[in-house]
DNA sequence: TAACTGTTTATGTGATCACAAAAAATCAGG
DNA sequence: CCTGATTTTTTGTGATCACATAAACAGTTA
C-alpha cells in the first residue's frame, strides 16, 4: 500500500462509493471523514477533490461535495458514452487475449451463472466487474481503459445499491456466454455485437429498479 | 470571475498547458507557481492535483508533477478514444444544430480557409478547436462532452507546440467544409464520416510534425 | 401560525509551519 | 579526472490555525 495518506484515503472513499454505502445527494463533510479516518482534514480534503475531478463526486461551489444522485437522463448519457468506449475496447482485446486470459473469462461466467442459480446478488456483481473489466483491460490502450473505469466510478455506486434489494434476472448471463464464444472463437465483431447486446439488457434492467425505487 | 483561488489557479495553468507553454517533462513546482502568482502553495498544490486527476499533468508518488511527454504510441491510444467519442458526438449534434450554430460553423470554416491562405497558424488552431468544440457541444450529452474535452487537454499542449513552427498544409479545411456540407444537409452518418476523415488527416499531419521534432 | 431578521454554528478555503524523502551538491578516494 | 559516499538543499505532504461565507437556529413581529 502506498505511503501516501490522500492516496489511500482516496482509494477508501472510492470503495465505499463502488459499494454504494453513501446515499445519493449525501453531503461528505472533510472534518466528519477526517474524524473518522483519525487524520487531519487535509488529505481528506485532496481525496475528495479528485473524486470531484474525476467525476464520481459532485462539488459546487465553496459548498461540501456530494453524492450525486441518478436520475433516468444521466444514466442515458452515461449509457450511451460506454457503449461507444466499451464496445471499442472489446473489439480491440479479442485478438489480443492469451489462454490465460480465456480461462479467467470462463470462469467468471460459471461464477456469474451459480451466482443466478443461488440468488448470490453480490457473488454476481463481483463476477460480472471481474468479467468486464479484465477484458477491457486486455485491449492494450490504457486511455481507453481509464475513460471506461471513470465511467464506471459514476455508475456504479447507484448500481450496487439498487441491486442489493433486487431479485436477478435469468437471462442475465446469456449475453456474457455470447461474447465469450465469440472471443474464444476470434471473431471481434461478434463479440462486440454481443457485449453491446450485454449492456443494452443490463442498461434496462437497471432502468427499471431505477423506476421502481423513484416511485416510492 | 471565481472568488475561488485555487479554480483561478487551475484556469491559468490550463490556459497556459493548453498554449503549450510548458515544455514535455518540465516539472511544474508548487513553490515556483505560488511565488509566481503571489499565493500561498497550497490553492496551487489543490490545482495541479485536479490536472493531473484530469490526465492533463503526470505525478508519480512524492514527487512534483511533470507535463507528460508525448510519444507516438501516446498520441495514437489517445486518437483511438477521439475517433469513437468524437464521431459520435458529430452524429448526435447533426439533428440538433439550429440557425444559429450552423452560422457560427460557417464562419469557422470561412476564418480557417482565411487562415491557410494567409498562414496564419494561431488563427487557424483557434478556429479550428471552436469548430470542433462548438459543434461536439451540441449534440446534447453532457457526459460525452467532458470526456472528449478531458482528450483535448491531453494533446492540446503538444498540438500547440508542434503547430506555431509548422506550415499549414492547404488540404487541412477540405473535411471541414465536407463535414459541414453534410451537417447543412442534415445526414448524420456523413458527417460523422466525414470528421472523421478530417481527424485521421489532422493526425497523419501532426505525426510528422512529431517525427520531425524528435529526429532533432 | 407564518414570515422575516439577527445571531450562532458549521464548513470549505487559504496561510504558515514542521517533517520526511528525494534530488542536488560537495567532498573524499582511486 | 572520474566515481561513490555524505551532506545540504529542495520539494511534496500533513497538521494546525485564521477567516469568510453559507446553513441552521432562534427570537420577534404581524
Amino acid at each position: 500500500m502506498s505511503d501516501n495518506l490522500q492516496e489511500q484515503l482516496y482509494q477508501r472513499i472510492r470503495e465505499a462509493l463502488l459499494a454504494g454505502r453513501f446515499q445519493p445527494g449525501q453531503a461528505l463533510k472533510i472534518r466528519d471523514l477526517a474524524a473518522q479516518w483519525g487524520t487531519s482534514p487535509m488529505p481528506v480534503r485532496a481525496a475528495l477533490q479528485r473524486l470531484v475531478a474525476e467525476g464520481a463526486l459532485e462539488g459546487e461551489q465553496q459548498r461540501s461535495v456530494r453524492v450525486p444522485a441518478m436520475t433516468r437522463q444521466r444514466y442515458e448519457h452515461i449509457f450511451q458514452v460506454r457503449l461507444a468506449l466499451e464496445g471499442l475496447a472489446v473489439e480491440l482485446a479479442t485478438p489480443r487475449l492469451g489462454q490465460a486470459d480465456l480461462a479467467t473469462l470462463r470462469d467468471c461466467v460459471q461464477r456469474m451463472d451459480q451466482a443466478i442459480e443461488q440468488r448470490q446478488v453480490q457473488a454476481y456483481l463481483d463476477a460480472n466487474s471481474q468479467f468486464h473489466l479484465h477484458l477491457y483491460g486486455a485491449c492494450g490502450n490504457p486511455v481507453l481503459v481509464r475513460s471506461i473505469e471513470t465511467l464506471w466510478l459514476q455508475v456504479g455506486p447507484f448500481l450496487n445499491r439498487l441491486f442489493t434489494e433486487a431479485d436477478l434476472s435469468l437471462r442475465l448471463n446469456d449475453f456474457h456466454e455470447d461474447a465469450f464464444a465469440a472471443i474464444e472463437a476470434g471473431d471481434a465483431k461478434a463479440a462486440r455485437h454481443a457485449m453491446e447486446q450485454d449492456l443494452v439488457y443490463f442498461a434496462r434492467f437497471l432502468l427499471n429498479l431505477l423506476e421502481l425505487e423513484q416511485a416510492r
